[in-house]
DNA sequence: GTGATTGCAAACCTTTTGCACGCCA
DNA sequence: TGGCGTGCAAAAGGTTTGCAATCAC
């Protein structure tokens, strides 16, 4: 009970100093979605967390919550569990190989692993699931992109 | 030009093969939006594959394009690079941690990897690309899934 | 006070579904 | 011929955008 207060208190305390460090407006919208994602582990949609978050904040909407989770997904507070963008995109080549993916230009590089370096996935889930597919997937930033945000930065 | 020639024969032979062998019908649009996946490895959109496909059947609609992909991915053919499902995910856990998807039940679950027995990434990647976050990915069955099959099985 | 943030509504984009017609086996 | 596959249209599902009112700083 008292661990559970004070556990409270040091989550909400770490989510409004988390905005205020990244110039974020302290909202209570903003404390108690990112609460609430400190402590949901089950990879919530928008969706579930708006349920959960409404009953805290019944006034809350749902487009404050998606907009929110956009903020926090950008400025690194979150991760967003998905490839890139909404329209789906297809993969001829279902050899192993794996994946770089843009978070500018959107766009997929192909590259190869040496079978021999390939991760060791832990006993329990290779005796437990029945594994059809492993994929290695980067995010970050191309060549390309790179080169291009250097060339904005040089006309400031 | 020659080889050109041979490799459309035989590209157009596998494609039907490979309808034929999962009791698909041979129908223009399949061969010919299995072929167009076969040769672009750009990890096109359906749109994309859409209007690339249209010069060459100009009746083809977008619904069926759509929908024929949706079979070569379920069969196999093709891979879908998406996380599972159509709305956002999100994790608050933005530790280096792996993800386990359920192509059944959409479940998502998280796993460690010893950190010594990492992937070991291209170095032309390493150095060419900015690399923000590395994830494996599994995709597979889960033993909830797996299980519920086996149940189903024996009521059979 | 002022500018960021919110709530509401509409717009937008993509995928799915239902149905009649047509084509492959 | 029989039934799968296609095209069309409508629906569904989710995210984004524009705007006025509100709230944090």
């Amino acid at each position: 009970m008292e661990m559970q207060e004070i556990e409270n208190i040091s989550t909400d305390t770490y989510c409004v100093n988390l905005c205020k460090k990244n110039r974020l407006k302290v909202t209570p919208q903003r404390i108690i979605i990112l609460e609430h994602l400190m402590k949901d582990k089950s990879h919530p949609s928008a969706e579930s967390i708006y349920i959960v978050v409404k009953k805290k904040l019944p006034g809350i909407s749902f487009d404050t919550v998606n907009r929110t989770l956009n903020t926090f997904t950008k400025l690194g507070f979150i991760d967003m569990i998905e490839s890139i963008s909404t329209p789906r995109r297809f993969d001829g080549d279902t050899d192993n190989h794996h994946h770089f993916c843009c978070e500018i230009c959107d766009e997929i590089y192909d590259f190869k692993i040496d079978d021999l370096t390939l991760p060791e996935i832990p006993v329990k889930i290779k005796n437990e699931f029945v594994i059809k597919n492993m994929r290695v997937v980067l995010r970050g930033i191309c060549p390309k992109c790179k080169q291009d945000n250097k060339d904005a930065d040089n006309t400031r």
